[in-house]
DNA sequence: AGGGGTACCTGCGGGC
DNA sequence: TGCCCGCAGGTACCCC
């Protein structure tokens, strides 16, 4: 489900609503989720008295900064959603797996469908040794990136085709299936093109595309579509989803054609074959 | 080393 | 109605 910009929308309305307070207790019935070499009884005993100092995002992943030195980090992956509100609100959520109470009363919950999401609890010290935040790419949002940075992430990669390497964590973090469709559209650049046949133009396009689609994403609160699966922490949709210009959509906005869809690498990819030639 | 296939889960909508 | 299939916003791991 989540990508940047619902990741982004969650972890700053955490980090407004949850820095500074306690954790009297935390709760989970799906054990499968926290992925620590810590066993759970010693998970729940760490983090029992803990305060929050700081949430913030290292790509798709929520940093949970712990006094005493620890830290949180979970990842949402394709139906995860983080709630906050009073006990009577998050026990509406039927897939709620996993539960923090919290010194001013409200609950912060995991909610997970599909019970992909996990949690990992790790000395804060050594959070950037973790295998999901050592070998992340670069971050779009940071102000390090450049066109520049942009381009020598892409030389990271002699072959594969631009919408798959958008998606590739390891090279450039936060885009997933949706936003990649989303800003090949804007850019006007096939999702089959390689890599290296992508002129400096074509670059250039992506990497404007990426800023403005991610940023504008960022304002209207993330994209919630048809399933309605994403919600941010107060269990609202996000706006971006009807401004979508390519996933799931029917007609090109720009030339109205056709929107296809095709599988790449078992992921939908939509884009406009007039808009977007090879 | 890196690519392909598959596993992790549940639910929903469509076709027969 | 009921069953089977494909699809869903993401990794992670195994095998070659």
């Amino acid at each position: 489900m989540p990508e940047l910009p619902e990741v982004e929308t969650i972890t700053r309305q955490l980090n407004r609503k949850t820095k500074g307070l306690k954790i009297k207790k935390a709760w989970f019935d799906w054990p499968k989720l926290l992925k620590s070499k810590i066993s759970q009884r010693k998970f729940k005993e760490i983090i029992k008295g803990k305060t929050i100092l700081k949430v913030s995002r290292k790509g798709k992943n929520i940093i949970i900064n712990l006094s005493d030195g620890w830290t949180c980090l979970i990842h949402l992956k394709l139906t995860g959603r983080i709630l906050i509100g009073t006990e009577g609100f998050i026990a509406k959520d039927p897939y709620v797996h996993f539960k923090l109470e919290l010194s001013d009363n409200k609950v912060l919950a995991l909610s997970d469908l599909r019970k992909f999401a996990k949690i990992v609890l790790e000395k804060t010290e050594d959070i950037n040794d973790l295998k999901e935040i050592k070998e992340l790419g670069i971050e779009p949002l940071a102000n390090n990136f450049t066109f520049q940075k942009f381009n020598e992430a892409l030389l990271k990669k002699e072959k594969g085709v631009i919408k798959e390497i958008l998606m590739n964590q390891n090279i450039i973090v936060g885009i997933g299936n949706i936003y990649a469709s989303e800003i090949l559209w804007e850019a006007k650049v096939s999702p089959f093109k390689q890599i290296k046949s992508l002129s400096l133009e074509e670059k250039k396009k992506i990497y404007k595309a990426i800023k403005k689609i991610l940023l504008k994403a960022i304002r209207f609160k993330g994209s919630t579509i048809a399933d309605k699966m994403y919600r941010d922490t107060k269990g609202e949709f996000g706006k971006y989803g009807k401004m979508l210009q390519a996933y799931h959509q029917e007609k090109c906005s720009r030339c109205k054609s056709q929107i296809k869809r095709v599988l790449q690498k078992g992921r939908s990819t939509f884009y406009c074959s007039q808009c977007q030639k090879e």
